[in-house]
DNA sequence: GCGATTTTTGGTAGCGTTCCCAAAATTGGT
DNA sequence: ACCAATTTTGGGAACGCTACCAAAAATCGC
């Protein structure tokens, strides 16, 4: 308990090794095997060990024994937001295989830009992690030489593609903004729409929009609207977007949008605007939120299992089994009410 | 670039200071001074300095530099979850304060469990944080015990009350479960029920629902359901619950729910069953979540500013200006269609 | 009961930095 | 040009721990 804020200097009088050790009456080598290798300690000065190390309250110095061992036990992961639903489950499915194998979790953001991304892991670097999961393909020339130097493993999730710098987890977005015309087509839709929203700074967006764009061409059709809405992904921003759309444009009967945030805030305006979904308007979403299902009428949409790239990255980053370097999860389309 | 998963031994020749000087042709003091204080060294020798640097590829060490100097600039979170949208924000705020101020953040989760805040807060303490965040004002006297023992300041977040370790910042989850009665009775409902979920291990939950119950007693009513659904809090969860509530019991023409995904899964099975919600039902949340607004009708709810706590607490950790040991942020009760 | 193993314990030398101080180089005044 | 004051540089000793090896104690076989 401090009286004011963090303060710097070496003024608290940490407990160490030595302490315990002398309080014990052992020797300091004794007192870290009890606490990293127990079973190497006879039970008696276990015991006398144990006691003086919970008199003390002595907690043992990671930095001291990083050092000295060479041994992080960290595993940093590099995602482009900490707000999205998305990402706190990689996260979450990491932690899941890392923390019961002893392993830490260090959490880092870079805001969607790349040249932060680059900032961040060197930063992050520091830390010496053991592993990196970090987001996505796409990195500036620093991040991939950083991370290559740094002779660890490193895992790039959620895309699947370009050249790994080690290992990739991921799905092919393009692939599933292709699923998704497909079965809006599929459906009978031809006035085919895409809404999305920071089109320019999530390269996973801009690869479904271009699967889908892709899938229209092929048909021999053209979208008619392709919208990027400038503010972030929200609600209100698949609200406005189909606003405008209507307000303004030619008919459309289906919309793709590059996220079920927006494709539920298009289906809230769409039903202001006494539209029936999905008889006068299709809606198709990616991400399968929990809110996605929980909507009137269910929204369709594309899951991509997160949870499961997390589980998979660590465990690709433990070297468990023999995981291949390339893993392609897949996806899901979800068809329910709203098309 | 690891060949199989993660490596133990000191088996990667790490670049140091030591070689940054060689290389340089300068002490190793000057390196240091470069990178830490480089107003402290002449323009020549810094040039040289940052050639090598880049050349080497060198990235400096935290555990030697932490181990040297007592400093680590890491300050902790620990969060009952790491999947809710609620923590998450509290994390981005704290990390929009912290990380300008190079600060890096270390998350971790219990689970909603006191024996696991305890062992999560013994091996989080050995990173030697210079500040925790921690969730809530329960804890285990173990956990107390370390927090104090550490001489850091400690910030206990969410909720206001208790006997505080250091600093606490939160609101009356009481006051806010008051609140929702006093509202719903205002609107002229008297069938008041309560559905919860997990409330075993919600300790914050369980006290807005006290208040809650509190509020009717006092308006000398009862409640006519009071139920809490052994799964998690979900949407579905709220459907379920609404449902058996429905089937099995008396007639309600209003409810309070612990959180607002609950009171969603309310919202639709309520109108899944012809319940035109607000003159048959009245739905009141908490946590306004993004989705609350979304729905329709938009959902009555209770906000606290959690990114807002989350950067109080940052700064309450940096002994930003004056602030006091004790912070209530209050609540706001956002009154919306459902009600 | 005694030497040969085997198990348990402890000392010492780093790990890669920063802090503290002293030495060297630069600057300024006259 | 010389001395004093100032700025810039570098050396050595921590920091708290683990790896490695040697010493001490316990165990075993006969």
């Amino acid at each position: 308990m401090a009286v004011d804020g963090i303060h710097t200097k070496r003024d608290r009088e940490t407990v160490t090794l030595k302490q315990v050790a002398e309080r014990a009456g052992v020797g300091i080598m004794t007192v870290s095997r009890v606490i990293n290798t127990p079973e190497a300690v006879s039970d008696k000065l276990k015991a006398r060990v144990n006691e003086a190390v919970r008199e003390l309250g002595y907690v043992p110095n990671r930095y001291a024994g990083s050092l000295a061992s060479a041994r992080t036990s960290l595993v940093t992961v590099i995602v482009p937001s900490l707000s999205g639903r998305v990402f706190g489950e990689i996260i979450k499915g990491a932690d899941e295989i890392l923390s019961p194998r002893g392993y830490q979790i260090m959490v880092s953001n870079t805001a969607y830009s790349l040249e932060d991304e680059e900032l961040v892991c060197r930063r992050v670097l520091g830390w010496r992690p053991e592993g990196v999961i970090i987001s996505g393909i796409d990195h500036t020339e620093g991040t991939r030489r950083l991370l290559l130097d740094a002779e660890i493993p490193v895992v790039e999730a959620l895309e699947l593609g370009g050249n790994p710098i080690d290992i990739n987890i991921g799905l092919s977005h393009r692939d599933a903004g292709r699923a998704a015309v497909d079965h809006l087509l599929e459906r009978g839709y031809r006035q085919l729409s895409f809404i999305g929203a920071q089109m320019q700074i999530d390269f996973r967006a801009q690869r479904r929009r271009q699967g889908f764009l892709d899938g229209l061409a092929a048909a021999g059709l053209q979208a008619v609207h392709d919208i990027s809405f400038d503010g972030k992904v929200a609600f209100e921003a698949g609200a406005a977007a189909f606003a405008q759309l209507q307000d303004t444009g030619e008919a459309t009967d289906a919309v793709f949008c590059v996220s079920d945030e927006l494709a539920i805030g298009v289906l809230g305006e769409a039903q202001r605007r006494g539209l029936r979904v999905p008889q006068d308007l299709a809606i198709i979403g990616f991400n399968d939120l929990d809110v996605s299902s929980a909507v009137m009428p269910a929204l369709t949409t594309i899951r991509s299992p997160r949870k499961q790239m997390g589980r998979l990255a660590a465990q690709a980053l433990l070297g468990d089994g023999d995981l291949a370097k390339k893993i392609d999860v897949g996806f899901e389309l979800i068809p329910r009410g709203s098309t």
